[in-house]
RNA sequence: GGGCAUGUAGCUCAGUUGGUUAGAGCAUCGCCUUGAUAAGGCGGGGGUCACUGGUUCGAGUCCAGUCCUGCCCA
């Protein structure tokens, strides 16, 4: 049944016309070729794309399509595997959606393109999120539950994957958590080891003495806390001319890391002065080097005054770079280095460095040579390294007053107050964390720093700013820090003599590896050191190291993993497309594994996508979830169970993904008007294709504007062809919207209503119509199949196939259908056509006429141009324009005026034509319809 | 603070190597249609091209600086 209610309102309106008097005018109606199709205006996708998802999966539609372009050339898109953690966000989505678009587009192209999806399982965010709801867990127990946690997201996110309806081998993803997997990872970590890249070194880190363990940022909160603000001299040694006798002030609130001071920092370009300073409370005179910015603030403090009888000296911090200072308390010097994060914010301008105990410290004492000291045990108690016998063992926090107590009595201690700050907090103990530096595994990125570098330059970066951003990455990234002090990860495969030196045996590793692809990794937590030193043939006495791999390690060695793994999938993939913060993450450890196992980029193409931001252009995080300022919807889910899939689809298509994306419910909206557009003109397409005659055969008989508009399909064919390859999904969907209409809704079936509507069904033009409707339905649901993978398969099977559009191939664009000055008559009709409506527009403003059909227009074409035949051909004119009369003349520029047309109206196809009343037997018809009702 | 991006109509974006009156879709307003009807057609309004300066006969486009926003760092 096609429009029932449009009929039924009908016969309300002109209930004389149902009349069933013979001598009553006839209802011609019901001889007019409407449309007809039961494909529903209403999309309904969010309970029409899960039926068509069961009949894609029963009929194990994916493999089909592998084994169909089985042999065809082959392209791999390399999935980044998503944190399986939380639900599908809008970015995910958005993510997920172009790379199955890019999959199913290169499917189309003529390529065998396998897609295997993967997650990414390990890490800190899931081990938070255990320990968070149950404390004190076993090590093996936390591992249990993490994954577990991460197989829970991972279907939640596989489901949510799978109705956005991208295609791939959901049965078989990859997991970072697999035992294989995470032997590849071994085997990966044994390759740096047997390349001689692996070093152990010493790294601060935070450390919770309560907890007695590293925690990362996400584990620290901060609290206020009352410190010791103190002001410490530090004697110049070898002092420059006019610096004699002078010290250093640093300041500090953390008096316990003194001990391991090592250095002190100035900035090179502050200005710094030096003179006597003279207290007058206790008559001390000193001779003092203070930033110029601070000589306010310390003097305030600490009482001491610049003496203004002597003019001081003044210099630039880069004057004392490389000199020494004596430590106040200990019987070693301090180097004076300059670095750049001094600030003129709070202190001196002279900053205590313990490389032990700091990042900056630690970063910039690397830099100059300082060593690295950390006198400081788990619990957060001194250690013999500290210098200070009577300290050894007792917290350092206690020892505050202590070593204040020292430098007071050395004559070092110049101020002394209470300082409230914010200050990192152990989320678990509450207890405040300190810097402590612990033996860490490093990566020497120097070794194939270069190799990398010229790795990049072998890739296709898109956009291709790309580039330059990771190349800066690379060229200043520092060692690579690969061992966590974390239970949810792949165990670090090494182990310790019975001296506590690591055992850096790359074979010793492999076999570990081999356990792990038997066991998995529980059993490294399971089994004792004796088991596996034994295992590996260690002697008794040697304990395994208790530290994980660094994520970034698990997620970097996927080129190993499996793509060197996955018989369908090769190395370096055709292609890798992810979030641009990817550059320094995933982009980044890829690269750098592949190089160093294997030389070279394990990618062809990257691609690059922006983050989804709301409207103002801010960051939407997945924490802002629930928040009240962010209370917006912001899962997948929500989207596609409101919108459909389809819809989704389509705004993924539609956004300048390569930049960020701004998002909202109301945005996302408008991408649904397009999809409406395009929806209804399906409908309309396959209305009028319902009587079409499939039999018949030969080159229709076209007139002009099936001419034009078959060649307007062909140039869309070619500019699709183009987008796709370009991965230029908007221009895809922009394109094709324009042409929907534009050409088609606007101009092509209004101009073709008439005789699809009124002519015999047999007529030559209307059956030309229908040929030429069918190729572009057909045309349209082929390039728009990658995009809208549900609706382009629905229409496919309203126009009559039997199986799924995601079998067929794109369209080559069909030069059959470029037609010699097709265009340009076009060209000139479409600018007498905008004239013409002007005029009819001002007419119906003024009342004087309704539709297009009631207007008698006279139009004047220039004298020059406009000479085609279709100029000469006024039922031809009559038809493109949609006019029931017009005249034409030629006069000095183009010009139309319109009168009110006088004809009497066919009670058929409503034009005002000279010629109704002539037929007998239907004295309210034209000539044409009286001939098609017969 | 540094590196890399970005800024054109209410919103999302086009705008070739500098060259008529800066375009499209959505939104908005008015009219028509009621045989695409929870649709369709026609017409209209709306922009100091982030800002400042420069090069040029001519700048949305090229150069310099400033600001906004994002990513990655510090």
């Amino acid at each position: 049944m096609s429009f029932p209610a449009s009929r039924s309102r009908v016969a309300a309106s002109f209930p004389d016309l149902m009349s069933s008097d013979s001598a009553a005018p006839k209802n011609y109606k019901d001889t007019v070729l409407l449309p007809k199709t039961d494909f529903p205006m209403k999309a309904d996708l969010v309970t029409r794309e899960p039926q068509r998802l069961a009949k894609w999966e029963a009929g194990s539609l994916y493999q089909r399509i592998q084994e169909q372009s089985a042999g065809k050339p082959k392209f791999v898109l390399h999935d980044g595997p998503p944190f399986a953690n939380g639900d599908v966000h809008m970015g995910t989505a958005l993510n997920k959606v172009l790379k199955d678009i890019i999959v199913k587009s290169k499917t189309m192209a003529g390529y065998h393109a396998p897609y295997i999806p993967g997650w990414d399982c390990h890490g800190l965010p899931i081990e938070f999120k255990v320990v968070k709801e149950a404390k004190d867990l076993a090590p093996a127990e936390i591992r249990t539950r993490s994954e577990a946690y991460a197989r829970k997201f991972i279907d939640i996110q596989r489901q949510s994957f799978k109705r956005l309806g991208v295609f791939g081998d959901w049965e078989n993803p990859y997991l970072t958590l697999a035992p294989t997997y995470e032997a590849d990872i071994m085997r990966t970590f044994a390759k740096f080891l047997e390349k001689g890249l692996v070093y152990r070194a010493k790294r601060p880190v935070l450390w919770s003495y309560g907890a007695q363990t590293a925690l990362a940022e996400a584990e620290v909160e901060y609290k206020e806390k009352t410190s010791p603000a103190i002001y410490v001299t530090f004697a110049l040694k070898d002092p420059p001319p006019g610096l004699e006798d002078a010290s250093l002030v640093i300041w500090t609130t953390t008096p316990w890391t003194l001990p391991a001071n090592l250095g002190i920092a100035l900035h090179p370009g502050f200005d710094y002065v030096c003179g006597t300073f003279n207290h007058a409370a206790t008559g001390r005179s000193l001779k003092l080097i203070i930033a110029t910015s601070r000589l306010e603030a310390f003097q305030a403090s600490t009482g001491f005054v610049l003496d203004p009888a002597h003019a001081p000296e003044k210099f630039k911090g880069s004057l004392l770079n490389g000199s020494e200072a004596q430590h106040p308390f200990l019987p070693r010097t301090s180097k004076i280095i300059e670095a750049l994060f001094v600030t003129d914010d709070t202190g001196t301008g002279a900053v205590h460095m313990a490389p032990g105990h700091g990042a900056d410290d630690y970063v910039a004492g690397k830099e100059h040579g300082l060593d690295i000291l950390s006198p400081v045990d788990d619990a957060g108690c001194f250690t013999a390294e500290c210098g200070l016998p009577e300290f050894v063992g007792q917290h350092v926090f206690k020892s505050n007053e202590g070593i204040i107590a020292i430098l007071e009595e050395k004559g070092a201690l110049l101020g002394n107050e209470k300082y409230v700050h914010q200050y990192p907090h152990c989320w678990r103990s509450k207890t405040p964390i300190i810097f402590r530096a612990v033996e860490q595994f490093f990566i020497r990125i120097a070794a194939f720093r270069d190799e990398a570098l010229k790795a990049i330059d072998t890739v296709n970066w898109l956009p291709a700013w790309g580039r330059n951003r990771i190349y800066g990455t690379v060229e200043s990234r520092p060692d690579w820090c690969i061992s966590r002090q974390r239970t949810w990860g792949v165990p670090l495969p090494i182990f310790y003599g019975t001296d506590g030196e690591a055992i850096m045996d790359h074979t010793i590793s492999l076999k570990v590896a081999d356990a792990v692809e038997k066991h998995g990794t529980n059993l490294w937590f399971e089994k004792d050191d004796l088991f596996w030193s034994d295992l590996v043939g260690l002697p008794e006495g040697t304990k395994r190291c208790k530290d994980t791999l660094d994520v970034w390690i698990d997620s970097g060695s996927s080129s190993v993993a499996v793509l060197d793994r996955h018989p369908e999938l090769y190395c370096p993939a055709d292609v890798y497309i992810e979030g641009t913060d990817q550059h320094r993450g995933w982009f980044q450890s890829s690269l750098m594994v592949s190089v160093a196992v294997r030389g070279i980029a394990p990618y062809k193409t990257v691609i690059t996508n922006g983050f989804v931001v709301d409207t103002s252009g801010k960051k939407i995080s997945k924490s802002d979830q629930g928040n009240d300022k962010a209370a917006k919807p912001m899962t997948a889910d929500h989207y596609y169970n409101k919108y459909g899939g389809d819809m989704v689809r389509l705004w993924a298509a539609s956004v300048d993904y390569q930049n960020d994306v701004p998002f909202s419910e109301e945005l996302f909206q408008q991408t649904g008007e397009s999809y409406r557009r395009i929806r209804n003109t399906f409908r309309v397409l396959l209305g009028n294709l319902h009587d079409e005659d499939k039999s018949a055969t030969g080159t229709p008989d076209y007139t002009l504007v099936d001419r034009w508009i078959l060649e307007r399909l062909h140039n869309l064919s070619i500019e699709c062809e183009v987008a796709y390859e370009r991965y230029d999904f908007r221009k895809v969907i922009s394109t094709i919207t324009q042409f929907v209409s534009g050409d088609l809704s606007a101009l092509y079936i209004d101009i073709t209503k008439d005789r699809m509507y009124c002519d015999a069904a047999n007529s030559s033009r209307r059956r030309a119509a229908q040929a030429v409707m069918r190729e572009v339905t057909e045309t349209l649901c082929v390039w728009l199949a990658p995009v809208l993978a549900f609706t382009a398969d629905e229409t496919w099977e309203y126009l009559g196939h039997k199986d799924s559009i995601h079998l067929q191939p794109f369209r080559k664009p069909n030069p059959n259908h470029i037609f010699e000055g097709v265009s340009s008559a076009v060209e000139d009709l479409l600018k007498a056509r905008a004239v013409i409506q002007q005029a009819i527009e001002a007419a119906r403003q003024a009342k004087q006429i309704g539709s297009n059909l009631e207007a008698n227009v006279k139009l004047t074409l220039p004298e020059a141009g406009f000479a085609q035949a279709i100029f000469s051909d006024h039922p031809a004119l009559q038809e493109f324009f949609i006019l029931s009369e017009l005249q034409i003349a030629r006069g000095p520029e183009l010009a139309a005026t319109v009168e009110v047309c006088t004809n009497p109206k066919c009670g058929r196809c409503w034009r005002l034509l000279p010629d109704v009343g002539t037929h007998a037997e239907h004295p309210t018809l034209c000539g044409r319809c009286a001939e098609a009702v017969g």
